[in-house]
DNA sequence: GCAAAAGTGTTTGGCATACACCCATGT
DNA sequence: ACATGGGTGTATGCCAAACACTTTTGC
């Protein structure tokens, strides 16, 4: 049976999403090992319908891999290089065992260069229910700075999203979208300093916060440990 | 002779052109009166050959147009909604008599549904020469302020244009490309009053430009007005 | 001398950083 | 009592905005 329909598709135009989770104090990025020979990782991604618009497709993509709707997620750049194509990725792939839906004709199309929207996310990492594309092996969720070798551009797509991501943290409020319903103040400074890669002072950090005005303080965290307990705090929509 | 060759572009993919100059302290966007029925104007724009970079294509166009080559130019989003097509003007089109440069197939593919990469430009106005694109019934230097009647979603594109050209003219330090060679401390104070359109406090804004040590400080210019003669300046490299 | 515009200095206030202290909690 | 981490208050320094004054130029 065959599934991908590459004349369903916009020719040469794809999508590619930079996907962002936070756990253990690390910052993480959703990639995808490639199901190929050899140590290829890529970023998730996915083509256009003809006539779809292009942030709900890149919802569409984003929700077939997390099982999420209703995400943070934008575009960032378009990356659109002369000779910006998988055609060595895809050569390799037709001396391997293939599956069934594709044809010698769908690699060609996808072996084309390519231009690619790409976007940022993101997720509550434990709301993820991970799916794998059809290309992949595994997906899993990596440290930004312990990523592994990825195709193409793709080291470059998460630098720019990294960089976009930093400048959008404060500016929009987007942080909030990396925790669950609620926090402490601990755990959102820490949060900030996996996202900046730099320690904040944590008076000030907490001035900074209270003073935006849009932290709700709740009851107090009674965690065991011998020390004062935090109070929780949401975010007012 | 036909000289539109649609099917060495990619499909259903174009750029856009936020073109900024800079004269009589406004600031201007090019904009073409659409050689069609009733009072349309259009951003400049173009196609991209397969094989052609996305930044090369937007170049490319933006040498047809004014003659310029090495201009600032920077993608700063891409305009992809489901339904974006020029339809109904290229339906209205047909009822025309038609350039000999297209045929009926070409309309067509004119007017599929397009995903509009856009992109923005800083121009110095007297430098450029215009040409007008195929469609063009004529070219023209407009205050942003009282833009006319665009096409789709071009109104939409010159809002985030300037918006994207606010946030990175101080940052990036792109007005320069507005202005000649050698300006006063008044004219460029006049840039940044068209461009925020908002005052600035003389003394200030003169203490933060000199601060950035970007500017070198030339001879005075004597205008023969009966005031002390300003310094020119000169962007550093 | 005078009007017009340029150049520069001084004061003020807000905000980020640094330093310091007190409070709650469990052993 | 005390160690641990949480919460908050105060002092410092920088930068932008506001205010003020002097200088140059042509008539």
């Amino acid at each position: 049976m065959k599934l991908f329909k590459a004349e369903e598709y916009i020719d040469q135009l794809s999508i590619d999403s930079v996907i962002f989770g936070y756990k253990n104090k690390e910052l993480k990025v959703l990639v995808a090992k490639v199901h190929f020979e050899g140590d290829f990782w890529s970023l998730p991604g996915g083509f256009i319908y003809k006539e779809e618009g292009t942030d709900l497709a890149a919802a569409r993509i984003l929700e077939e891999r997390t099982g999420l709707r209703d995400i943070f997620l934008e575009q960032y750049r378009v990356f659109g290089q002369e000779g910006r194509s998988n055609n060595v990725l895809f050569e390799n792939l037709l001396n391997v065992p293939k599956s069934d839906f594709f044809t010698k004709e769908d690699f060609k199309w996808l072996s084309q260069r390519f231009v690619s929207i790409a976007y940022y996310a993101l997720v509550e990492i434990d709301r993820v229910k991970l799916s794998k594309g059809v290309f992949d092996e595994k997906v899993e969720w990596v440290d930004y700075k312990k990523l592994p070798n990825l195709i193409m551009d793709h080291s470059l797509m998460v630098e720019h999203a990294l960089e976009t991501l930093r400048l959008n943290f404060d500016r929009k409020l987007i942080g909030f979208n990396l925790l669950p319903e609620t926090f402490t103040m601990r755990e959102l400074k820490e949060l900030y300093e996996a996202v900046y890669d730099k320690p904040f002072a944590r008076n000030n950090f907490q001035k900074k916060m209270l003073d935006l005005n849009v932290l709700e303080r709740l009851e107090k965290k009674y965690t065991g440990a011998a020390n004062k307990a935090p109070y929780l705090y949401r975010f007012k929509h």
